[in-house]
RNA sequence: GGAGGGCUCGCAUAGUGGCCGAGUGCACCGGUCUUGAAAACCGGCAAACGAAAGUUUCGUGGGUUCAAAUCCCACGCCCUCCGCCA
């Protein structure tokens, strides 16, 4: 949720914010004039209710006599309060419902566009030319008893999978280097609960647009979440943190499950898109002047994975249209599919600045008062497609694959032989 | 699944309809005293909104009442015991 404040102060800004992403610009006019009336409505009650108090002082202070007439005044205010009462919670609600609406406001520097008008930042590494057939990641991963996608389906249906001897070992290989880098500067690991309750999910905005891709439990009416974003994000909720602590960065590592609803025939070969996986995600708490270097930072992290990894990859500004509400820029870093000649997606950073942060009541208090912390949040690592990564740009002829020296040590081996 | 107890300002607790937005102890902050510290003593000390007046907040939501931390209902969470499972 935006600041309504500042809505009032720049509703310009944020027209053009809402444009930008190929939103509805009306909403500012509406939240603008509920606002007012709520506004007003809360004023009156106030009023009303503070004769209704000093009334009710008079009414424990008088006599037996004096209270039967002070008691008919009470009674007829007490009524007008209710009235007023109720009138100020609807137009909260009214005005606070429509402000949700609203998308957080967009960085100047985002790209304004559609998904294909994103910006290319920079190309690390290059495309491998190979001098024999590449194979993809299915056949590799069954050449090398990694990957059992036929049975995954036998078992839980489309999109799913079985990660087995090599493939497991390279998912503890991979989350254990992550977890070493993200400690060594300075990250706290955190092992999530996935099953979180309305608060969590709807304080970090995914019951909004995103609701039809994420799991619900109805007979216990808790999520299953698609990203430990959520719980980690949630962790504070409610809090107000020191602000000499900032910024408080957790790693969490977590499964994430998610409908894919809407992707029918899109990625249905493989595990480039599943309805459950594990990664670990980067999540900072900070001050909002901090936000943007933090977002850099953040940036840099995920390259030093793909580095590690030694894979080819781009960083992209994706564009305003294609941003999630709570981000006001996202970076998406791409790795070269060999097999797809593309690049892919394989980790995203958002800058969240206070939005997110205001929906779950997280604060900071320094000086000059209680504001509202920035959060951020990206991928360190998402398993499958960094497996599909690996597998695809390290592969030899005959279908064995070499590990990245940063795994080595984590795997004690070189290669990945077939089976 | 059954029975009971609890949820109050950082922590512990007092508070059974008006004098309670709320007392006490600890912690914390400032001061006096001290060579310095401790102790003692004095003062301060929940939060949000608002320009202010003021309003709101005693787990959450609803109700009763002129008036609710206090009475009623529902829900959430914590604890204890029993059962069940490990």
């Amino acid at each position: 949720m935006i600041d309504i404040k500042f809505l009032r102060e720049n509703p310009d800004v944020v027209r053009a914010s809402q444009k930008g992403r190929g939103e509805d610009a009306a909403i500012v006019d509406l939240v603008l004039k509920s606002d007012e009336a709520r506004r007003l409505a809360l004023n009156e009650f106030e009023v009303l209710r503070a004769e209704q108090n000093s009334l009710s002082k008079l009414v424990a202070a008088a006599s037996n006599q004096e209270r039967n007439g002070l008691l008919e005044n009470s009674k007829t205010l007490a009524s007008k309060v209710k009235e007023a009462d109720i009138k100020r919670g609807e137009l909260e609600e009214l005005t606070k419902s429509q402000a949700m609406q609203l998308s957080n406001i967009l960085d100047p520097a985002a790209p304004i566009g559609k998904e294909e008008d994103f910006v290319v930042i920079e190309h690390v590494g290059t495309p491998r030319t190979f001098d024999f057939e590449a194979k993809d990641h299915i056949e590799l991963g069954k050449l090398l008893g990694a990957i059992d996608t036929e049975r995954g389906t036998k078992v839980a249906g489309s999109r799913s999978y079985y990660l087995t001897g090599a493939g497991a070992m390279l998912e503890f290989a991979l989350v254990n280097y992550a977890i070493a880098s993200a400690l060594k500067v300075g990250f706290t690991p955190v092992i999530p609960p996935v099953l979180v309750n309305p608060a969590a999910m709807e304080g970090t905005g995914f019951l909004g647009q995103a609701a039809e891709n994420v799991y619900h439990l109805e007979k216990d009416d808790v999520y299953l979440v698609g990203t430990s974003e959520v719980p980690l994000a949630a962790f504070h909720m409610d809090e107000v943190l020191p602000v000499e602590k900032l910024p408080i960065r957790y790693a969490g590592y977590s499964s994430c499950f998610r409908r894919e609803a809407g992707t029918y025939g899109k990625d249905t070969r493989g595990i480039i898109r599943v309805h459950q996986f594990d990664k670990v995600e980067m999540f900072s708490f900070c001050h909002p002047d901090q936000a943007k270097e933090e977002h850099k930072r953040l940036l840099q992290w995920e390259k030093d994975f793909l580095n590690a990894m030694e894979i080819p990859y781009r960083v992209i500004d994706v564009a305003s249209g294609e941003l999630g509400s709570s981000a006001n820029r996202k970076f998406d870093i791409e790795a070269w599919m060999p097999t797809q000649n593309a690049y892919r997606e394989v980790t995203s950073t958002s800058n969240c600045t206070d939005f997110q942060a205001r929906r779950l009541n997280i604060r900071y208090k320094d000086a000059e008062g209680t504001k509202t912390v920035a959060t951020l949040n990206g991928t360190l690592v998402a398993i499958p497609r960094m497996i599909v990564a690996i597998l695809e740009n390290h592969q030899n002829a005959d279908g064995s694959v070499n590990i990245p020296k940063a795994l080595q040590s984590f795997l004690g081996k070189d290669r990945f032989e077939l089976v």
